[in-house]
DNA sequence: AAATTAAACATTGTCGACAATTAGACAATG
DNA sequence: CATTGTCTAATTGTCGACAATGTTTAATTT
């Protein structure tokens, strides 16, 4: 199974660029983007610029109508929290039983890295750059399983559900609390020799970071 | 919200083509699609078909590596029964949830159309033609709540399901039991009034459809 | 003969040009 | 006055050609 994705190609590059633009506030949800325009800006052809928009409408972040536009995806509070993000939970505590026993050092580095970075980001109360690490950490556990399908699928929920965070004014109340919720998270996943204690601690995470306590009836 | 997707066009069209040649398989899991081929083929632009690939590549049916080939998907049945199908579920389940009540009476026709022909190839005995048509069936339940997102996910989800099962021989015992379910699971949602009922009914539907004893441990 | 290099081929990636479709402005019609 | 039809401008859809890359084959070297 092709482990390596293939990131780097001009397509992937382009719509790296545009998430960036979305995720940065740019372009904001519901906004227009014109296939040539966006082809001047970035120096490329307007082919490559619909290949990357294809690639972005199939991971969720836009939405394009033939001939009309294409659009940044509005996406509502309830599918988020009642479908995305169980779906993620899914996703992510399959990766982690599939994948945890065959982690070797490298990946035990880069949770090491990704700790050390969120103390850093707390010392300096950089909530965005903390919100961006969390990713990445909760990437490294679904990249370890190496399963290109459930990699797939992750991301196109991932998205969806970031691009919905984006507007919402995140919250820093909760903020103390995820400190302690990431340190203990990862100490498990580096140190930790019991599997289920690891999903468990994963799922617990994922609950109580993204989802309010008014919609925990399931 | 755009109910109306654009299926006519040309690169859904070629898709759909596409899809066509690997659940009939024609096209095998792990064999190789060549573009220009693809494009005489079909009588269209080699352009066309990269839109098309990129789509199904994104739907999960196809993986290409760059500057080397494009292949169709292969997906183990541990991904299926412990990712892909526990994720259906999910969806179907809240996707009736959203729509149930908002059902017309087209709705309710088109249930009343797929029973009407269930029942045809049951007494033709012809299994495939069934199998079609309870895809077509889930597929009425999620189109219509009309949430785009949800259709989506849904989408490559269940054709990653299907590309499985193409290559599990069916097994007909289990042929028998499937009737009477659909009897009972279209009856509810034609004329059931209790949503929870139609959702628990689908529920139970779905898990028995698709996943071995085995399995039924969460 | 085995290993290495180089040329030829097949396939995918990128591009600019032209066609098709839509939306909006404006005139013709009842 | 509302409606319908027609033009125009903007945008997306489709195409064939050329560039970049990977694979195979054949020649060359050891």
């Amino acid at each position: 199974m092709s482990a390596s994705f293939s990131k780097n190609s001009l397509k992937y590059q382009i719509a790296q660029q545009i998430k960036k633009l979305i995720f940065e506030g740019e372009l904001q949800q519901g906004e227009k983007i014109t296939e040539s325009q966006m082809a001047q800006d970035l120096g490329v052809s307007r082919t490559s610029v619909r290949e990357a928009i294809l690639l972005l409408e199939l991971e969720g972040l836009l939405i394009s109508e033939p001939y009309k536009d294409t659009r940044v995806t509005t996406i509502s509070q309830e599918e988020v929290l009642e479908l995305l993000i169980p779906m993620r939970l899914h996703i992510e505590t399959y990766a982690l039983k599939k994948g945890f026993s065959t982690w070797g050092d490298d990946t035990k580095e880069q949770l090491e890295k990704i700790r050390e970075n969120m103390r850093k980001a707390i010392r300096y109360e950089d909530l965005s750059t903390f919100i961006e690490l969390d990713i990445q950490l909760h990437e490294l556990i679904v990249m370890s399983s190496q399963l290109d399908n459930v990699i797939r699928i992750w991301e196109s929920i991932v998205h969806r559900i970031r691009l919905h965070f984006l507007y919402q004014n995140s919250k820093s109340s909760t903020f103390e609390k995820w400190l302690n919720d990431h340190e203990v998270l990862i100490d498990i996943l580096i140190n930790g020799k019991s599997l289920e204690l690891a999903v468990e601690t994963l799922r617990q995470h994922i609950v109580e970071t993204n989802i309010p306590d008014v919609y925990l009836l399931d």
